[in-house]
DNA sequence: AATCGCAATGTAACTAGTTACAAAGCGTCT
DNA sequence: AGACGCTTTGTAACTAGTTACATTGCGATT
């Protein structure tokens, strides 16, 4: 321990050293104040109020700021103002349509507001969740915004430690400790599963990703558990991604009772599954219906359209951009919101054969 | 403009007296070393180095950290270290898996490397990229990775002006001003065009996305014109997305020379390709090719698993994290990197039908 | 001519940490 | 006993900006 902090200490010695030698200093304000023969006081109203500075001397001093191209620390700005302008995203992987489409939202709505994104991705663990979330405050994060993974302890401490604004999306709970932006994951499952039944479907295949750690597939199978009245449901798990849903759908056709439904629970296990069907020759939706959450961009496109429960997805992500913009300018926490899910009927989604 | 100014300055004001009054001051290391009556240097010092402080006193300064609820300010210590530990991507869109799964891997290179990742997007707009950029370095990017516009004037400039580490990405060209770590986009698109003119295919479309500020998209067509000797090729541009691309193969497809194979300058088009292929009911391969560029990760499981040119991008994300950060810790410009591609040749393509 | 108001500028004290250097305390060796 | 070395701690000066307050100088009133 106590090598390891001298070497820290000797290798960041040695650093300093090469910097001095290596780089020239950087300009500071003091240099182009100088060089402006002007005090600092002057040179920063150059750069904050240049309408109160003579128009002589703000000259003479742009020249300098240019000569000597001075730029201002951020570092030095952000300890004055007390703010850093930057809010961090924990998401679990980007690698995923849902994920990417959620924060494309928010970084444009959080641009608008002249904040900028920290991105940083948790495997859907949340022990890393929360290493990174600690990170990402220590560098300067003035808030957060989950995803994914359930708040866990580690957040609720992180949040009551720095009095941090921390948001959690894609689920909505007027009960959680923190503020919830998100739609209703049982009834989203639900809708999927109305539409099928009215449809007259009886014999209904659930395909679903990897249940660790995902609160939001874990709430839409409990929901579909809860109105297995409705249906026969069989349960299908597969890996992450298209090629999870090519298997789990596998497994689905080779009941000796197939499904006359799938009911994927993302449009990408949805995808997997409409590949794995026509691979077994299997017309869509003549032999079997399939069904997707999410409506991401290219389900409109496919062949047949995919039927899908739409999810406010880059709204969601608009506002909870908004919520932690207002939550740290106001300091006032914002309210739970619930933003409302769609049935979008398509081509993918008929009547089982036999009616 | 001055009243602009007074009325800024006097909202501050306000706010920095609410400030006052709704929340009380955040403890700061001096107030800790007060409560522990100790000075502000042993306190630095229990959070630097520990092992130099006293047992004892340690225990005292931990107790009024905790219960101050103490935390070092992210902005003084940057101050001091010069160093944010942050870099900034500026990618075209998040909303499609290419930068997506681009940025994720870098995340993940620059989180083991003990650097966070700011996110910002373009649009593609060369205006908007230069704007983005200066408000991420202006509120501490040491770095910066860009992916998919060519390098701006005005990134030049950035760079020219704080010594900014800049690397480049999604292209190689050693001639470039900023080091540059990608792919030589014009033999990708070659790779694609001789596989299906080995295939004996003559008669090819070319599906394209947007060409507005993609430089990518522009030089896979000129490397393609350059060899129009090889087949006769129609080009056909759509919009972003997999709807450009079945627009796109819509248009390909109503010529009166149909062209026996496909060639769709991401794979994300090819799988437009695919579904409007597969809505005209024409067959894959045996009716028309498909080849695609990317290889994502469901390219695999496709019906047919659809042929493509694997791009390294998960490789490239690493790449440039590593060499950003060790240009920011050494000073040193890293190399430029050419990264290899590759043909996966899978069930979409084939000899065309007469042969 | 004295006073007032205002614009333009400077001085110095802030922001919240880190750290060089000094000094005190204590045990050990000569 | 005095010198030396070690650990532990404190003082004060840094980092690079912002800003409250003081000051100067000029034209316009009174």
């Amino acid at each position: 321990m106590i090598d390891a902090v001298r070497l820290a200490d000797a290798s960041k010695r040695a650093w300093c050293l090469t910097q001095k030698v290596t780089r020239k200093r950087r300009a500071t304000l003091r240099d182009v104040a100088q060089a402006a023969d002007v005090s600092v006081a002057t040179v920063s109203r150059v750069l904050n109020a240049p309408a109160t500075v003579s128009p002589d001397t703000r000259e003479r001093v742009e020249g300098a700021i240019d000569s000597l191209r001075f730029m201002r620390s951020p570092a030095a700005r952000a300890i004055n103002s007390g703010r850093t302008r930057a809010v961090a995203a924990l998401v679990p992987t980007l690698d995923h349509a849902i994920f990417a489409r959620f924060l494309g939202a928010m970084e444009t709505r959080l641009g608008e507001l002249g904040l900028s994104l920290l991105v940083a991705t948790t495997g859907g663990d949340s022990e890393r969740e929360e290493r990174k979330a600690w990170g990402l405050v220590e560098i300067g994060a003035e808030g957060l915004i989950v995803s994914g993974v359930s708040h866990s302890a580690g957040l609720d401490r992180l949040a009551d430690r720095h009095d941090l604004p921390i948001v959690a999306t894609s689920f909505f709970d007027p009960d959680a400790t923190m503020p919830t932006i998100g739609y209703d994951n049982r009834a989203v499952a639900r809708t999927a599963l109305d539409h099928l039944s009215d449809l007259g479907h009886r014999r209904i295949g659930v395909i679903h990703g990897p249940l660790d750690g995902n609160d939001r597939t874990q709430a839409r199978l409990d929901a579909l558990e809860a109105s297995s009245d409705r249906a026969q449901l069989s349960f299908h798990a597969g890996d992450l991604g298209v090629g999870g849903g090519c298997r789990a759908t596998a497994a689905a056709l080779a009941l000796p009772d197939r499904p006359t439904a799938l009911l994927c629970l993302s449009d990408v296990i949805a995808l997997g599954a409409m590949f794995e069907l026509q691979r077994a020759g299997l017309a869509i939706p003549g032999d079997v219906s399939v069904i997707g959450i999410d409506d991401l961009s290219w389900s409109k496109h496919s062949a047949p359209g995919l039927t899908s429960v739409s999810l406010p997805v880059s709204e969601m992500g608009a506002q909870a951009a908004a919520a932690l913009a207002s939550w740290i300018e106001t300091q006032e926490r914002p309210q739970h919101q619930l933003l409302s899910h769609r049935l979008v009927p398509r081509g993918s989604t008929g009547p089982p054969a036999g009616v």
